[in-house]
DNA sequence: TTTATCTTGTGAAGCTTTTCACAAACAGGC
DNA sequence: GCCTGTTTGTGAAAAGCTTCACAAGATAAA
């Protein structure tokens, strides 16, 4: 085994995770394989990028051919965690943490939404397609017996901190945060903020700063 | 005015978004005067960074002192455009799409979903809160008249990229994209993509790679 | 077998972004 | 007015990421 390799950049693994969605709508469309210029075109990139982005993890392609859809898939999926089922604790059963627990497409990636935890006692104990929603203060009995790693924070900023704290105490090892916070923690838990409103305001500033907003006003 | 200065980077534009809800949150806590390093800790980067990037704008702080709080959230405001109100078009009336619309943070920062169009015959015609859910065949009328410039994307994949182009073609210059797919759009037009299970892609790689999948498996 | 054509894998080059480090500026106390 | 302690603004260095360009491997056809 090698020993440590440069590790291995975010904005890759973010490719790999659209190449993987390109792949999988080539395997429906029986394609037989892919070259690395047409799964750039398909994924928004350039060719070079995407032979390099492979090349970190091995060799799958074959010169002069490209590379076989199905196994590529396959790879990429192992190389992403992808084979595995992961349980996924939902916190805050509101407006976005709804539309999250129905969504299928997470159970067919392995995403599984197995408990969901609320706050409020009129929610607390609905049934939600099978999964009871529990009280805040089951988290930590609930997270342990379930085993979930993955927790997908979907409450107001004020309380995000704090909530996930406990999460982490819990056991806790990645975070998807929908809370416009920054959220502080040991720097082994694995936190990606999801943050709506600036998607907005970078839309705002290319339209509205891209010729304006650029200059300096100095005095 | 200066010629076209070197074209700021996202990354510099999505940690302006960042700096200004820490500064909103400064602002209600009445603190008049923050540092760099200070802005840095709560919005989780560094205090150099924070100074470059607000040195491509202007020279907003004092030295010994730091930033006055209030004057720089509208320095901030300005840059990202926030002065004006964005009228918004939200294409689908679903689960994501209700969400949005009821999120309340996003007219409070200007953006405001002022027409709501949807495919399904059940949906048109509903109120949502004083908007009036649109069949797809008005969409380009109602941007028109509107006047829209930014449109939200939550519809299924399949039909995402052909519902952008009428987007465009009625107008519209910037996409805030929630369906699993990259659009293909003129080089003008702003897209913004929002791949949720890309987000949990990355925890996944991050819990189950970390110390695993960064050895390329060689022959 | 040889030739023509394709496409990968990958060092090296080029470019962008972040970090470093320090002179210059400012406030407050004496 | 002058010293002390602080913090900005910014070139320069370092680090990181993307693009370039091409040798090497693979196929297919003659
Ligand atoms: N709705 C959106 O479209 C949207 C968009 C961007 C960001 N967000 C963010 O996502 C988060 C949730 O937004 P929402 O619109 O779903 O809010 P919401 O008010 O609809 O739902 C929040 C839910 O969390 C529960 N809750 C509150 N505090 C809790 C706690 N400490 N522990 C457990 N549960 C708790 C509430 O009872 C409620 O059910 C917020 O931080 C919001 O800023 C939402
Ligand atoms: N729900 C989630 O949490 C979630 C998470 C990640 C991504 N997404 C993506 O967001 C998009 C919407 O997801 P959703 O869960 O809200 O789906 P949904 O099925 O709940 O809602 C989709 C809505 O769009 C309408 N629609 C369909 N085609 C249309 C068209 N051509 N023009 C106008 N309206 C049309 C439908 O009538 C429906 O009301 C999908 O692309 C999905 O992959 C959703």
């Amino acid at each position: 085994m090698p020993p440590n390799l440069p590790s291995v950049s975010d904005s890759t693994i973010r490719r790999l995770s659209l190449y993987l969605r390109v792949l999988e709508e080539l395997n429906e469309a029986s394609e037989p394989t892919v070259s690395s210029r047409r799964l750039a075109e398909l994924a928004g990139t350039s060719a070079a990028q995407v032979r390099k982005d492979l090349s970190r993890f091995g060799s799958f392609g074959k010169r002069g051919l490209g590379y076989a859809v199905d196994p590529l898939e396959r790879h990429l999926r192992e190389i992403l965690g992808l084979q595995r089922r992961w349980p996924v604790v939902l916190v805050g059963a509101g407006r976005i943490g709804s539309a999250l627990f129905e969504y299928p497409y997470f159970r067919e990636r392995g995403f599984e939404i197995v408990a969901v935890v609320d706050r409020d006692p009129a929610k607390v104990g609905r049934r939600w397609n099978g999964v009871k929603i529990e009280p805040v203060e089951s988290l930590s009995k609930v997270v342990r017996e379930l085993g979930t790693e993955l927790g997908i924070l979907a409450i107001p900023a004020d309380d995000a901190q704090a909530t996930a704290e406990a999460l982490v105490n819990a056991g806790i090892r990645g975070i998807l945060n929908f809370a416009p916070v920054q959220l502080h923690l040991r720097p082994e838990i694995v936190v990606n903020e999801v943050n709506l409103t600036l998607e907005l305001e970078a839309l705002s500033f290319a339209l509205h700063g891209s010729s304006r907003a650029t200059s300096p006003e100095r005095d």
